[in-house]
RNA sequence: GGGCAAGUGGUGGAAUGGCAUACACGCAGGACUUAAAAUCCUGUGACCGCAAGGUCGUGUGGGUUCGACUCCCACCUUGCCCACCA
């Protein structure tokens, strides 16, 4: 007999994983009559070695994949890479080599770890976004959005590393430092390429209704991150020019409690403002230091708030009264119109800058528990509900009431508009790296900026580049690259020499997985729609807001080009759980990482893909547990000795009716385990749940003898070839092993239908009835299955127990609850 | 400040209105062994009791119900995300 140990675990994983490859198991037919499951993860950046972030991440989906395919759908499950990227270019720097070698080189191992896990990919479309048959269609669907006013140039503030040499996102600063080199962050004013995601923030925002398949807070972050503001424009006058400042609030309930107005201190107003007054030094001193703060510095948590008066008065439209205008930090010009109405008495971050700069307060919403209140006892500004005091016309009235009200009454007068406002921005693409998508722009001095041709591309990354960090981009010292001819008028130009974010290579690849070689577009729609959407997605949290909000927007795009069908690209999303050690994330700078590759050779996949789905249910955080993981080995060993040691042929039929005692028992128990795992797979995916029922199901197994008998026989190997198919889709090497020990002919186990149950299997002829008095568990006992009520009620009042409990009480009421329970209330 | 999630044995976790702690880890005892490992068996929420059995017990306090880990209200704690968003 074969033990279950490192050398045979290691002779059956890669005798298995050269099978599935050799037969091409995992491919994915062209085209098929079954119904299609689209089961994707969040392809990885190739940085090397896998860990296990990913080994979670990818086995859930396999787990997933191939469950689907035993239940017959024709299943797409690719791989791939996100192979742009700036650490590929700092190794470039550091190793003084080229990024694409060195991400080459991570692809290769990465490959070579995730066949190690057996992980069922097609991997005939594996892809890298940095091949150039990829990025040419980055390129192509960027000359598409330029074509359709989409992604368009402008100068704006925008972060900026100088360790680094490029923009950043703002998800790239963690506390005003550069995530990468810990420099830190400065705004500049700089002229970037943006793409107008704003212009689906309404379909964006309204399509997460949809989603109902998605976890709840990854769509409330969403939201959050749309930001929908419903109020109103208020048109403001310079009391000296009479010009009009339009300031943005969701308040107008509180108009008659503006006592002073604020701009941001980047307002295009402030300069002209105060030039030539007693003010200018002190304003635009101000402008300056502020202009020095990060963006991250300046949002830092304190609630302390700096400005300065600018001599200049408003006119509030609303009672003719003029107020001081300031300018301070805590207004930002990015949103709405970057310049507010401050109401102290009803916004905190007014409230603490008046307090500080004693300007006027005045109440204006009157607090129903405090109705006497008066400014001087106020120590927070009042941000409820209440009645409209010292509002004019609108006295009396409930705040939510006069919010409408008087928005509708500004509008009629002329005084303001009804607006809304969104939160989202554009999406800022242009990073001054090599090792990205070109952007296949071209700048003419005669003809100004002229799109690449579509018959020019890909636009290629050239070779001929040192990698020195310093100078900037290293694109824009390829002389071979910069100087080309004006696709317009053929004289002298220069190209574009920013990349791509990478997240715009990410925000489509689930659509190249489905025509991966096509030379001809960017993918085949008609292929599209019959693949789209992605039935399951599953990845990480951290991608909650950037990857999963810039995809729908994509997919929204190709639609309205009428390349793709649906409207969201993602039906199905599952966030799987962090992976801890010691409490603690695993992350290399803890030094708490455990390598996968070091599990695998110890126990193998099938054990760390067995541990890895029963610690934890697959969106919660799982604490690594070395002892654990023995108990996964353990079970699988008993698995393996079980077949190996019990399994004998034995052919004969049989029906549940007929069977009796334990051999019925362990029938019974093998129908509801089906039954059980079944559910648990398709609904939620609840791994840890269905495992522990495969071992009870083994666990009876296990105290069954079939004595020599040939009915009892066959039906241990029933229950046998059972736990084999359930748990193939979780430890398939394993499983593939046995059935095939087993005498079984398929090529592979994952081309066995998925086993089914009988309904007349579940059904017992006793069951055991738990008896409560006042809910109080008093006894149990074993009755038939349909017992009349009255014998029922008889059994239960002459138990021993129960009599005694009941002595010298009245007996009220007697609940029955079918198959399950008594309770006597007395 | 806002949003979301979660609080159950020594540990990971199970139970979504009906036996709280399934399954597993750990621990203890036993069998096998010269011994150990492996394997197998038994026990394992706390307290009282020789036992039968009883009392308490799912973050805290209330409520609904014949019956609450589960539903409702309030609070506490932890984690994650967002945040001068006007």
């Amino acid at each position: 007999m074969l033990p279950y140990n490192t050398n045979e675990i290691a002779r059956i994983e890669k005798k298995w994983q050269g099978l599935w490859d050799e037969r091409q198991i995992f491919k994915t037919p062209e085209d098929s009559r079954r119904p299609k499951f689209y089961c994707l993860e969040m392809f990885p950046y190739p940085s090397g070695k896998i860990h296990m972030g990913h080994v979670r991440n990818y086995t859930i989906a396999d787990v997933v994949a191939r469950f689907k395919l035993m239940q017959g759908f024709n299943v797409l499950h690719p791989m791939g890479y996100d192979a742009f990227g700036q650490p590929a270019e700092n190794a470039a720097i550091k190793h003084k080599t080229h990024p694409a070698q060195w991400t080459y080189a991570c692809i290769d191992q990465m490959r070579g770890n995730l066949k190690r896990m057996g992980f069922s990919y097609d991997w005939s479309r594996e892809l890298a976004t940095c091949h150039k048959d990829y990025y040419r269609w980055n390129q192509w669907i960027f000359l598409k959005m330029f074509e359709k006013g989409l992604a368009y140039k402008k100068s704006s503030s925008v972060n900026w590393c100088p360790s680094c040499e490029t923009t950043l996102a703002n998800e790239e600063v963690i506390q005003g430092q550069c995530w990468r080199c810990k420099n830190d962050v400065v705004q500049k004013d700089l002229e970037q390429w943006y793409l107008k995601i704003t212009h689906y923030a309404g379909a964006l925002l309204e399509d997460l209704k949809k989603l109902d398949n998605w976890p709840s807070r990854v769509v409330a972050m969403q939201e959050n991150w749309i930001g929908k503001s419903y109020g109103v424009e208020i048109y403001f006058k310079w009391q000296k020019t009479g010009e009009i400042l339009r300031v943005f609030t969701t308040r107008p309930d509180t108009i008659f409690g503006a006592t002073y107005v604020v701009l941001a201190p980047e307002h295009p107003f402030v300069k002209p403002l105060v030039a030539g007054t007693g003010y200018e030094q002190a304003v635009m001193d101000f402008v300056a230091k502020v202009g020095q703060m990060s963006k991250s510095m300046r949002v830092s948590g304190d609630d302390r708030k700096e400005g300065v008066f600018t001599g200049q008065y408003a006119v509030n439209p609303v009672n003719g009264e003029p107020i001081p205008v300031w300018v301070a930090d805590y207004v930002l010009m990015e949103y709405g119109t970057g310049a507010i109405m401050a109401v102290p008495t009803h916004d905190q971050r007014d409230f603490l800058f008046a307090k500080e700069h004693c300007l006027p307060m005045r109440i204006v919403i009157q607090d129903p528990v405090r109705p006497e209140m008066s400014v001087e006892e106020m120590t927070e500004a009042y941000e409820g509900e209440g009645r409209q005091v010292r509002s004019g016309a609108f006295d009396g009235l409930p705040n939510e009431e006069g919010k409408k009200q008087i928005a509708r009454w500004m509008e009629a007068e002329g005084k303001g508009k009804i607006a809304v406002y969104w939160r989202l921005r554009d999406w800022l693409i242009s990073r001054q790296r090599y090792w990205g998508t070109p952007i296949p722009m071209i700048y003419c001095p005669a003809c100004g900026v002229v799109p690449v041709p579509e018959k020019d591309l890909p636009v290629e990354l050239p070779e001929d580049v040192r990698f020195t960090g310093e100078g900037g981009s290293p694109l824009s010292q390829s002389d071979s690259f910069v100087r080309v001819a004006c696709p317009a008028c053929g004289k002298d130009a220069r190209r574009e020499t920013d990349t791509m974010a990478t997240f715009f290579d990410s925000s489509w690849y689930y659509l190249r997985y489905i025509s991966p070689c096509d030379d001809k577009q960017a993918f085949h729609p008609g292929q599209a729609a019959y693949w789209m959407p992605v039935d399951q997605y599953i990845g990480g949290i951290e991608h909650a807001i950037l990857h999963l909000l810039y995809s729908r927007f994509f997919t929204k795009f190709l639609k309205d080009l009428g390349l793709v069908n649906v409207d969201e690209p993602f039906t199905r999303l599952l966030t799987q759980g962090m992976v801890l050690k010691d409490g603690e994330v695993m992350s290399k700078s803890k030094g708490n990482t455990v390598d996968p590759d070091a599990v695998i050779a110890k126990y193998g996949a099938d054990t760390l893909r067995l541990f890895i789905l029963f610690a934890a249910p697959p969106e919660d955080q799982l604490e690594w547990n070395d002892n654990a993981i023995d108990g996964s080995w353990k079970f699988l060993s008993r698995v393996w000795n079980c077949v190996q040691q019990k399994y004998r042929p034995a052919d004969q039929a049989y029906a549940y009716e007929n069977l009796t005692g334990d051999a019925k028992d362990l029938e019974r128990e093998r129908n509801f385990v089906v039954k059980k795992v079944t559910e648990d797979l398709s609904n939620g995916f609840k791994f840890n749940t269905a495992i522990s029922q495969v071992m009870i199901l083994m666990n009876r197994i296990d105290k069954f003898s079939a004595d020599g008998d040939p009915l009892r026989q066959a039906v241990f190997n029933q229950a046998v070839r059972t736990v084999v198919l359930l748990l193939s889709p979780l430890t398939p090497h394993m499983c593939e092993e046995l059935w095939q020990m087993m005498g079984n002919r398929e090529e592979s186990v994952s081309r066995v239908p998925w086993p089914g149950y009988k309904e007349n299997a579940l059904e017992k002829d006793v069951v055991l009835m738990v008896v409560q008095i006042n809910g109080k568990l008093r006894s149990k006992l074993e009755v038939p299955v349909n017992i009349p009520e009255n014998e029922l009620r008889d059994r239960v009042l002459s138990d021993e127990n129960i009599q005694r409990h009941l002595e010298g009480k009245q007996v009220k009421k007697f609940i029955v609850v079918p198959q399950k329970l008594v309770n006597i209330v007395v």
